[in-house]
DNA sequence: CTAGGTGCTGGAGCGCACTCCAGGTCAAGC
DNA sequence: GCTTGACCTGGAGTGCGCTCCAGCACCTAG
């Protein structure tokens, strides 16, 4: 597969694929005859992971340090578990706080109440 | 209140609350008899709010649309509570993702099983 | 044989949200 | 009277995560 197919499937711009090889996110992919990148299938795999990790908001610098861990190999299962469930407790954290704004929001929302100030005045930005 | 009671009070810094005051953000505020800002304990509100649409991933430019139109006044609530009824329902739509992420995450973390890597090999990122 | 499309590299540029600095004013305490 | 510390301004700098460019190579279709 080459780069331009490869973002297509993934949803990335060649850019953006070229920029994480660039710094490591990505294993350096093999070349065809004229020097192309030639990516193999299971490289979707761990982009997909890797979109996981960003959609919860993991900086690239930790992807990094857990990609340098994969690419040691199997003795490291450990710290990268470890890594992880770390991440796992941040992430819980953050849909907690998303969760609780939301309440604020709702009730923010239901202070703008008949969407058409029907309502006299009454700043909505002091309440809750 | 001074600005630099305000920055502890809210967790922001001092640098961070006049960049907010340049771009629009935070109403200019009053100053005392030496051009120091004087802050109402009313921006507190405010500022929290403004903490809350930050934390759910609303960008500083949607952050100004909105504090354009609270500057406008009352005839703006409408149109206030529809934008804060979309930034909700992306809001929803992201903790969704997030959950399922955090599904996929409890399935990886489950494949580093033992932490200790007693299973034999078996690369946990070719998994779901 | 040539035009168009895709790919390559190293490096520059960008938008965001701050963060910091130089050089100055001012009030309070010793 | 002098130091200290908090504040002021306009503007420069930072880190992140891309995004794009120039200038070139290669392949395929017409």
């Amino acid at each position: 597969m080459k780069i331009g197919e490869l973002a297509r499937r993934t949803g990335l711009s060649v850019y953006t694929l070229r920029y994480y090889e660039r710094i490591g996110l990505l294993p350096r992919a093999g070349r065809d005859a004229s020097r192309q990148r030639d990516y193999d299938a299971s490289i979707l795999t761990w982009i997909e992971f890797l979109g996981r990790l960003k959609t919860t908001g993991m900086p690239i610098r930790d992807m990094l340090r857990y990609a340098a861990l994969r690419a040691e190999g199997e003795e490291t299962a450990a710290r990268r578990g470890e890594l992880l469930r770390r991440h796992r407790e941040a992430v819980r954290a953050h849909v907690g706080e998303l969760q609780a704004c939301l309440t604020v929001l709702d009730a923010k929302i239901a202070g703008y109440a008949g969407t058409d100030s029907e309502e006299p005045s009454h700043d909505a930005d002091e309440q809750s």
